[in-house]
DNA sequence: TCCTTGACTTAGAGTAACTCCCAAGAAATA
DNA sequence: TATTTCTTGGGAGTTACTCTAAGTCAAGGA
């Protein structure tokens, strides 16, 4: 069992975000000690997991919250569910093309600043270096 | 010359957005014309971009006026420049990471699911369903 | 000339998902 | 006993939109 400061550790979430998501209805099923505090399972922290995976492609808490609901519903909604997991991986898988896409246009910044470092160049792409050459040289 | 609306059709980015970002100080360099409209150049799409990008990646609007700011400021902040695009480059390597590890999870949970459904075979890791064999079958 | 369309402005409300602060209460330690 | 260390819940604050309102201005068509 854990508390609420190791899982934080462990998952590498923040505790207001644990206890943001508790109050949110993601963890419905973990238990509290005599003193009100949660005792987080090691079953409870595959739980965590699903939903940080979840987060983490942007999933929005509303939808989560809609899983979970699907899985205190029972077997009978493991059809839903793995249709939800397969439409988030395809989400996940677009957002790692749209990542790449990103990564391109650093890329080619990067070569550029080098280029104009190594060379000692100006960098004529600034509009602001062409105005330069008009008034505002004050 | 683009106005607002084919800029944000051209770049994939709302009006609101767009002018968001104009009033948060991000286009400093965009000419109006003589009805106060904003004439984007094909230069000033390149900017969208990278601020685009930046956005993408997680960076703060704080930190992208910031970089603005630089380029504002001339040639003699292409190094700081440099410095904040690599920085920017390896955090969306670290999301790339971290989106594979993401999609090892949702692969793991597809796998768990179909096999659920192709053997017939119950959730038995959802704790909802030990409890159903307790008090709860009520 | 009138009307529609499109762009502009400021201001403010609404939203998502945290993120932080704080006071209360229990337990552990000095 | 006093103090520190936790955890808890409530609620305020933050970021970055996102949308609506309310009004202005100018160009182009019927």
């Amino acid at each position: 069992m854990y508390t609420i400061k190791e899982v934080a550790k462990i998952m590498d979430v923040s505790e207001h975000t644990l206890r943001f998501w508790a109050k949110s209805g993601f963890f419905p099923f973990v238990e509290r000690d005599s003193n009100n505090i949660r005792q987080f399972s090691d079953n409870d922290l595959e739980w965590v997991r699903i939903v940080k995976c979840l987060r983490a492609v942007g999933t929005e808490n509303k939808a989560i919250k809609k899983y979970i609901d699907l899985c205190i519903a029972g077997d009978s909604t493991i059809k839903d569910r793995y249709k939800i997991i397969q439409e988030t991986k395809q989400k996940a898988l677009n957002q790692m093309e749209e990542l790449k896409k990103q990564l391109d246009v650093l890329d080619f910044k990067e070569n550029f600043y080098r280029n104009l470092i190594e060379h000692n160049l100006e960098d004529t792409w600034n509009p602001m270096n062409k105005r330069k050459t008009g008034a505002k040289t004050v």
